[in-house]
DNA sequence: AAGGCTATGTTGACACTGTCAAGATAAAAA
DNA sequence: TTTTTATCTTGACAGTGTCAACATAGCCTT
């Protein structure tokens, strides 16, 4: 209220509407997430996101973008451990990945869901760090075909938008509450993980 | 406009909203889906609807259970063709899935979004529908482990997760344009089937 | 048939939303 | 210092879902 030390211009609009919109996010949901509160939190008036982001569109796709950066890296660190097996990573990664929808599930919704996808609303930014982290799903999926964990008769590519496919897909199940939920997490990861590795089912 | 014949009363208010719901859905999308919209295609006031539906989400649902409805008999009429063996049925399964799925986007996104079933949102109506086509993902996956076609050595209940989390999640990067496209479905189809089956890949 | 109950439909109003246009201010560039 | 540019403001508009209060018409009972 007493605003009497702010000064004209809000000096870091942009990050403050980011990590507002972030917070919301998580706490609330997409839907309960708008432009005039997200200014109001920044201490703002209504239409002054406006100057840092074309549409909201923009905003949530900016948000989005930090979180694929994110899971590229954690993708990345997982992958990377070179001394434990590809079985082990394999395992991991699944859990990992269904793991990171569970616990950030608004998160998740807004990377994958239609909101920023549907009629080529992404933006460019949004492009340039999602496609690489689709690209490396395809890079991981070629390497444990060599490893003799994949089927290495299927086509890559193929394969891992099947074997995406699926991790989304359970995400997406745990997420939106439909026939499955977070209790069955461990065992659905390793029902997936066993069907898909060519080696003894654990257990 | 002239509507000096129309009585008082709409007469059959209620299917006329849901036709017409149907209709704007397939055409323009869940999003720009408005009881106010609706009203009017109805030639009716704004607040009609309410007397036939709680709020928004009610009306949604009912279309949803119907999706659900024509999606299980869809289901059981290829489950049911016992003349063909159990294989071709399993890949004609997964073949409608994604087919349906890519062919009603929007109302699959229905379905199966968040928006009619996050805060457990989902009418009792849409429950009922939807939960025995749930149950028949169950049964059929019970049906073909018997018959050797999925592995055994998994629960049916996880299994029957897992296979649907997969069609599930092809859908959906499908539908909502990530990462792959219509040209892709029937290898993905195909390459999906190949994985589970505990038969020599196909080409 | 008369009266009343109930289902259905109507207008008015409210609190929201995203977004544009036009003007105000401050900082940076010339 | 003057001018340009980035940023922020208020005003306005068209939309949205939904509630409250009122109007109509059909059915049910007496």
């Amino acid at each position: 209220m007493a605003s009497t030390a702010q000064s004209y211009h809000h000096g870091d609009l942009r990050s403050a509407l980011l990590s507002a919109a972030t917070k919301r996010l998580a706490e609330h949901g997409v839907d309960s997430l708008s432009l005039r509160k997200l200014a109001e939190d920044a201490g703002v008036s209504r239409t002054a996101p406006y100057h840092h982001f074309k549409d909201k569109s923009a905003l949530l796709s900016a948000i989005a973008a930090k979180g694929f950066s994110d899971w590229h890296s954690a993708a990345r660190r997982i992958f990377d451990q070179e001394q434990k097996p590809a079985q082990a990573r394999f395992r991991e990664f699944v859990h990992e990945y269904v793991g990171y929808a569970a616990d950030n599930p608004e998160m998740y919704e807004l990377m994958f869901g239609r909101t920023i996808w549907q009629n080529n609303a992404a933006t460019d930014d949004l492009k340039n760090v999602a496609f690489p982290c689709f690209q490396f799903q395809v890079t991981m999926t070629r390497y444990w075909q060599e490893k003799g964990l994949l089927p290495d008769n299927q086509d890559a590519l193929r394969l891992a938008q099947v074997t995406w496919g699926t991790l989304h897909g359970i995400a997406r199940l745990l997420i939106d509450g439909i026939y499955a939920d977070s209790s069955h997490i461990e065992e659905m990861c390793n029902c997936a993980a066993d069907l898909f590795m060519n080696v003894p089912v654990t257990k």
